[in-house]
DNA sequence: AATATAAGCAACCGCATGGTG
DNA sequence: TCACCATGCGGTTGCTTATAT
């Protein structure tokens, strides 16, 4: 289906600045006046007061939904899009409004580092929160705490190190020691914004013969576990209708994915917020040099994104911000290796609501950008990646994934998350930082698109 | 006090998806 | 089957406000 335009594209548009100055962004209306041009002069920028009123009033009457048809049948000159917008993220009753608080917080780390930049799916978990401000919120103060190196979490949940430190905590240490440090920050996250790009499959192997037990837990193989079950569940301060979180509805896209699970048969799997599952594990033929192909080893660094922003002497069109590493995924022999587990969704008929989302890691350098740039960036990077980085290089087989990621987090406790209500999120509910690193793995045999995109948003950052 | 910079936020834009005729 | 429409989502922009120099 060929992509169109949005409700105010190609309309024309009235573009009228918060300080008062307006721009017409055509003249097939201008000079016109009245009659059907004047429908058609869609006022952009901040709302007024007015136009609150009348949208409020339209909803009160009508309700939701059909914005164009407000557009048409009040004063209001605003687009159906900018209505619909404006409702959802100000006039709506029941929207919280202010600072997020600590625990709003915590869930959003939770909720990020389990689906990645789903906004919407973030905000209904969230009541009264929307998705721009959960967007804004990611967007600014954790950008910000991880470019400044500060935890990701704000108090309540630390890190311990045992004093058994792995081989990789020296690096750690030569870095500023905030009080308390989030696992997601330690174990790469956030992912990486990249860009689009469109993984080719190729051509399923005849030989699928090379077995390796790989667990995938598809939502409909979830079976919430009755007496853990949290229907009856509430987060203090959220709303008393029971939660149902899309991580542990077994009709979501999203579910947990273990690739250190090598065993077959009946298991249990607590997934955050507490849920426990027993699962069948779906034993999956793969051909050992495919889903767990060993990269090449050598310099098997991840890209971190340049934070250019940061970076105020390097000026760069805004159409390339972000240097795209086209070329680089292009070349990697492994996404292509991912390409071909993506070929499994025919083999085990996975629907795409099961799907992973991939990632695809590189082993390039940075792309090109100032040299400040690149130490900063690898400054930026090496607290709390460096060991993930160092553990990834020796990986080569399944169960060097399994050691390594004891090692990595067998160091590290976490003491459990009182979310109250009974609900505790503890580190074995954390699966969530096994995702973000299995996540560099990542494959979808639940989903094959030839137009199949894999996003920055999924990969670790590592450097 | 003036200016520069950073942070916060509202709104827009492009695209995707699903429904309908 | 196709085109069109309505809606939703995520990324980005740009203005306002706060803070630093």
């Amino acid at each position: 289906m060929v992509a169109h335009s949005g409700v105010c594209d190609g309309l024309e548009t009235v573009l009228r600045r918060p300080n008062g100055g307006s721009t017409s962004s055509s003249s097939a209306s201008g000079g016109s006046g009245g009659g059907v041009a004047a429908k058609h002069a869609l006022k952009k920028g901040t709302w007024t007061a007015a136009e609150d009123a009348i949208l409020m009033e339209y909803v009160r009457k009508n309700g939701e939904g059909n914005w164009n048809a407000l557009q048409k049948n009040t004063s209001l000159a605003r687009c159906g899009k900018s209505c619909r917008l404006r409702w959802t993220n100000h006039l709506r009753p029941n929207l919280k409004k202010g600072s997020f608080t600590q625990e709003e917080e915590r869930l959003i780390l939770h909720l990020h580092a389990q689906l990645g930049n789903k906004w919407a799916r973030m905000a209904a978990q969230l009541p009264g929160r929307t998705d721009n401000e959960i967007k804004n919120f990611w967007n600014t103060r954790i950008k910000r705490r991880i470019r400044q190196g500060l935890p990701l979490y704000l108090t309540g949940i630390t890190v311990e190190k045992s004093p058994a430190s792995s081989p990789v905590q020296p690096q750690l240490q030569s870095q500023p020691q905030p009080q308390s440090i989030g696992p997601a920050a330690i174990r790469g996250w956030p992912p990486l914004p990249i860009p689009n790009r469109t993984i080719s499959p190729l051509p399923i192997p005849n030989s699928l013969t090379n077995l390796h037990s790989m667990t995938i837990l598809s939502p409909k193989e979830l079976v919430p576990n009755s007496h853990h079950d949290l229907n009856n569940s509430s987060f203090p301060g959220f709303s008393t209708t029971p939660q149902t979180s899309p991580l542990i509805s077994p009709t979501s896209s999203s579910f947990q994915f273990s690739p250190f699970n090598f065993n077959q048969g009946l298991q249990r799997t607590t997934q955050w917020p507490g849920t426990v599952y027993d699962t069948f594990v779906k034993p999956v033929e793969l051909p050992s040099n495919q889903l767990f192909l060993s990269p090449p080893v050598k310099k098997s660094v991840f890209q971190a994104k340049p934070e250019l922003e940061t970076n105020p002497g390097v000026s760069i069109p805004k159409s390339s911000r972000i240097e795209q590493p086209e070329t680089l995924l292009e070349s990697n022999e492994s996404l292509q290796k991912y390409g071909d587990l993506l070929n499994l969704q025919d083999e085990f008929s996975l629907k795409p609501a099961d799907a992973w989302e991939i990632s695809a890691c590189s082993n390039n350098s940075y792309p090109e950008t100032s040299p400040g740039m690149k130490n900063q960036v690898k400054e930026e990077n090496e607290y709390g990646n460096d060991e993930i980085s160092k553990l990834l290089q020796s990986i080569s087989t399944p169960s060097d994934i399994s050691e390594g990621f004891n090692l990595l987090v067998g160091n590290i406790t976490m003491p459990p998350l009182d979310l109250g209500s009974g609900v505790v999120v503890t580190e074995d509910s954390l699966g969530l930082d096994m995702q973000q690193i299995a996540s560099i793995f990542q494959a979808d045999p639940g989903y094959i698109d030839v137009n199949r995109q894999a996003t920055w948003d999924n990969l670790p950052r590592m450097c």
